[in-house]
DNA sequence: TAAAAATACTCCATAGGTATTTTAT
DNA sequence: ATAAAATACCTATGGAGTATTTTTA
């Protein structure tokens, strides 16, 4: 019968294309670990590795074969994970990611909280775009993501934990009117300065305006909300930003006005994206908790 | 090191909830299998299995132990599908699901094809509801289903195959006009027939005409398609099929007319629903290539 | 010829079997 | 008292190590 050991090593294998190495990464000889995948090779009828003295190649099967391998590894650490999260909730560590425009809004109102009602877990967060966070949830590299929905998701499921819409910030001098609202209509697209593409927020947002995304003249290239905002106190158009994002981009003393976008919403919906079947769903409901109380009483 | 062999032997405890049965089930002994239970709760920590000499329950985290486990095993088998499959594509057996509303018109169109180009691949047809077969194929009893969407599919990846819109069907007597379009709005609402709640394709019929789900008078409490056509033949009332139906239902001789729902389509969207990460797909795909072709040869 | 994988051979850990004991109803 | 799981003890398989051989770039 074939055995996780032999899984083990093969993908050790995968990650050196070196037995010798892949032997002492495993802590075994290389003996062990050649016999170990000759026998699993002969047990599947698939040359996985094409081997010669010179170099070790993965053969197209051997790929499927190895990308499976990593799946029942996944589910076996999960397995184990289980016992041990069980017993204590949030003494396993854990890893999250984030995108750039939840991150730095959403994590200073929710971690203190967290920090105060688990101190001794170890939280880990990473900081990528929607697609790579989906990628790494996908092959279990991180425990889970917190994106803006609605963005492509598929094979993986999403719990809604905050909505929110966008608010139109503008230099106090440019202010059209003293209004709280305005709507899309009343917005003059071509002063609007969004991020750039791929950053799913200018999407969201041109979704709320109910426009398409074309390629606009007033696409800015900027990575961040902050460096827009920048831009905006210095005269050279406005730009839409979520609520989260307001108490810290826009202060009593500056020289900007937000007024709330008024169009059919929720305009952005945050999500904790996870595998189907991933297993420390208590731990992940308990913080999903902690953040909807969190935004809830520092954003309404 | 927690092997797979411990994880058959629970499952198989799972099963009988007798350790005796169990182990004759597995071809051990009652004292292997007892061993081996003993060490997997050692390592993992936990208490699977809480038994004296009358009765063995499951524990709370021996469930979650129990039901990770049968994830591990289905993504192992995979693996070695992988081989098998590649080896010899259609060798392995295949299990797919399909709903009642697509089953009886689909399969005589298709099968006969996937039967011509693979004459020993075995195929096995199981029909369901669309929420059985989701289930079905989370859980990895069956290999993919046959679904129409929109439909949630949480978690599970979906490939379209065909599309279709509906066709409204009355008597021939009671035909308003000889056109060979009629819209929603032309419709008697209040004479339409459609199948009972539980059928996707009520929930769609209902779509195309833009109605709600509202309960109406008229739901009529049928399992199936041929019926309600029997009734628009007794001059009950009227109803609407899917296009890949017509051939079946309405013969040249019948009495009954059958007209395009010009409404903004397509009505109906026809999918393979599968896990994410399953393996076959070279398989699926070769499939989903025949059925696209039949159907347009039969339907267009 | 030299670097790397495969093989030969030995050893020991452990999975499994049989027989027996313990346990709880 | 008895049915059923746990344990004791023995055996055999196979995984792992060391040393050596084979392979081919």
């Amino acid at each position: 019968m074939i055995s996780i050991k032999q899984l083990h090593y093969a993908l050790a294998i995968e990650k050196t294309l070196h037995f010798k190495k892949a032997a002492e990464a495993c802590n075994v000889s290389q003996s062990a670990l050649s016999t170990a995948i000759n026998e699993l090779e002969k047990q599947l009828g698939v040359t996985i590795f094409e081997r010669n003295n010179k170099q070790v190649l993965i053969t197209n099967d051997g790929q499927l074969i190895l990308n499976k391998a990593k799946r029942v590894k996944l589910e076996l650490d999960e397995l184990l994970q289980i016992s041990q999260s069980n017993q204590q909730p949030f003494a396993t560590p854990m890893t999250i990611g984030v995108i750039p425009t939840i991150g730095p809004y959403l994590l200073p109102k929710v971690l203190p909280e967290v920090r105060k009602q688990f101190p001794t877990f170890k939280l880990r967060i990473i900081e990528e775009q929607s697609h790579v966070l989906v990628e790494k949830v996908r092959n279990g590299e991180i425990d889970a993501a917190i994106l803006a929905l609605p963005y492509p998701i598929d094979g993986l499921m999403s719990f809604n934990f905050w909505q929110e819409d966008f608010y139109w910030v503008c230099h106090k001098d440019e202010c059209p009117k003293k209004a709280q609202e305005i709507t899309s209509e009343e917005l003059e697209i071509e002063k609007l300065m969004l991020l750039k593409d791929g950053h799913c927020l200018k999407d969201h947002a041109l979704a709320a305006c109910k426009l398409q995304n074309q390629k606009q003249d007033t696409d800015f290239d900027s990575a961040s909300l902050h460096t827009l905002i920048q831009m905006v106190a210095g005269k050279l158009g406005t730009t839409l930003v979520p609520q989260m994002a307001l108490d810290q981009l826009i202060h009593n003393e500056s020289e900007l006005t937000a007024v709330h976008l008024n169009e059919p919403g929720p305009h952005r919906t945050i999500a904790l994206i996870i595998r189907p079947n991933y297993v420390r769903t208590k731990e992940l409901t308990l913080l999903q908790n902690i953040f909807t109380e969190q935004l809830t009483k520092k954003c309404k």
